[in-house]
DNA sequence: TCTGGGGTCCTAGGACCC
DNA sequence: TCTGGGGTCCTAGGACCC
């Protein structure tokens, strides 16, 4: 079977991916108007690399993923404003992002912290075109972001819409489709490096064999796919053909695994501040799962050295370890992966990177074991500890192993204020 | 000098069992 | 003179995503 008879095509479902433009560049840019029409970028935890551009940032040339170093000159010379990631502010922009797209339909997957997937079914009265449009409109008016919009009959098809309305003004915003011509001709146009779910590897592979656009993938054998690529491939060689194998995921299940991890903004070598970093990243990690009312029951705690640098030489090593209860203690965590950390550090290394991912994660109320017996006062310990640091601050009440100095503490240089989650950093406007 | 972080899913292969 | 084979479960690592 080479190709899906056309009444095969399921089109008959619509779903739009709805992406916000250069996300957190855009969410600088609401509370600083100035900067419209102005190229900004924005850096990574640390500083490290380029994450995300605005449309003049690559127009200049400024690669994505691109070390901030290297692209310092270009930077400098063109007077490009460079902001340090600021989370706080992208996650509340984002949620008023989904909140305005839940008003549009009632099937919304929230896939990322800048796009979502809507569902519309029963919508065969609307005109999708314009309600599209209108959706957009309102976004940018409520929340102050440009997004756009791709439709079509099946996830990767949206998806490739998307990419389009992105890329051509003539769309201007919003691409549809939802016919055999219109999907035919994008096929043709769409690069098999970006479609979704097609990675480096894949591509270079497909490239091997002549497979250029996603309409040569289509043409391909079926079979082929399935032993060269798996069932991931064999999914996408259907979702492009406009048969869906992806449904929306619109209630999202509990993580499975939870992790914190950050380089270091000078390499570190002395096990006493490695401790202090795994401190302070399990007590982030701990608090994450309290705020989703999860309980973790084993984890794993890494370190590594820079693979960067060629003359240092290297070592990294990770080691998994269990918890004899499920908890979502800090100072149990902590412990823990302290003891694993002390069995995998090795002296006269220049260490840049550590972590900590707690795995076995479940809801609190329906774990406990029985021979758990301070598992309420762990409970109101851990409950203080937030209340307080959510009135004073982060940080307010640690532990003492959390160090104080934090040599190790990463790079955080030009972050902008938090405008819309923290009272002290509210925009101001003089009259 | 300076190169991010947090997830998911799939698969190959080893361990183990009968 | 010969040394099974098939099934399941688990895990580490790869690939991919944003």
């Amino acid at each position: 079977m080479n190709q899906v008879p056309e009444n095969n095509l399921a089109l008959n479902r619509s779903f739009a991916l709805v992406d916000c433009n250069n996300f957190y560049a855009s969410c600088e840019r609401i509370f600083n108007p100035k900067l419209i029409g102005r190229p900004i970028v924005v850096l990574s935890n640390n500083d490290g690399c380029i994450i995300t551009r605005s449309a003049e940032a690559k127009a200049l040339g400024i690669k994505m993923g691109e070390p901030y170093f290297k692209a310092k000159k270009i930077i400098q010379k063109n007077n490009v404003k460079v902001f340090s990631s600021n989370y706080a502010l992208y996650g509340d922009i984002s949620q008023r992002v989904m909140e305005t797209l839940s008003s549009f339909s009632p099937e919304v997957e929230i896939y990322s912290i800048d796009e979502a997937f809507l569902g519309f079914n029963g919508f065969k009265n609307y005109e999708l075109n314009t309600y599209c449009r209108h959706m957009r409109e309102k976004i940018k008016k409520w929340v102050g972001i440009p997004v756009s919009i791709g439709l079509s009959g099946t996830k990767t098809l949206a998806k490739m819409a998307n990419h389009l309305a992105k890329k051509n003004p003539n769309y201007q915003g919003v691409c549809i489709l939802k016919n055999k011509t219109s999907i035919d001709k994008a096929l043709r146009e769409m690069e098999i490096n970006d479609i979704w779910g097609i990675g480096n590897r894949s591509s270079i592979f497909l490239k091997r064999y002549n497979v250029k656009t996603a309409k040569d993938f289509t043409l391909l054998d079926r079979q082929w796919i399935r032993k060269n690529m798996g069932v991931v491939g064999e999914r996408i060689y259907f979702e492009l053909q406009g048969i869906s194998c992806l449904d929306l995921d619109l209630i999202p299940s509990n993580k499975k695994s939870c992790c914190v991890s950050r380089s270091f903004s000078n390499p570190i070598e002395k096990l006493n501040d490695l401790e202090e970093s795994i401190s302070n990243y399990g007590t982030r990690v701990a608090e994450k799962i309290r705020d989703e009312k999860l309980v973790t029951q084993s984890m794993s705690v890494f370190v590594l050295t820079n693979h960067f640098n060629k003359r240092e030489k290297q070592y990294s090593n990770s080691i998994k370890l269990q918890l004899p209860f499920p908890t979502n203690d800090s100072i149990k965590i902590v412990k823990r992966a302290l003891e694993g950390l002390r069995q995998i550090y090795r002296n006269g290394y220049r260490y840049k990177k550590a972590g900590i991912i707690l795995y076995e994660l479940n809801k609190a109320s329906q774990t406990r074991g029985l021979l758990d017996t301070d598992r309420d006062q762990s409970d109101s310990v851990m409950r203080a500890i937030d209340q307080i640091n959510y009135r004073y601050g982060n940080s307010t009440i640690k532990l003492a192993s959390e160090g104080v100095e934090r040599k190790w503490a990463m790079r955080r240089e030009r972050v902008s204020p938090c405008y819309t989650t923290r009272f002290d950093e509210l925009i101001e406007v003089n009259c």
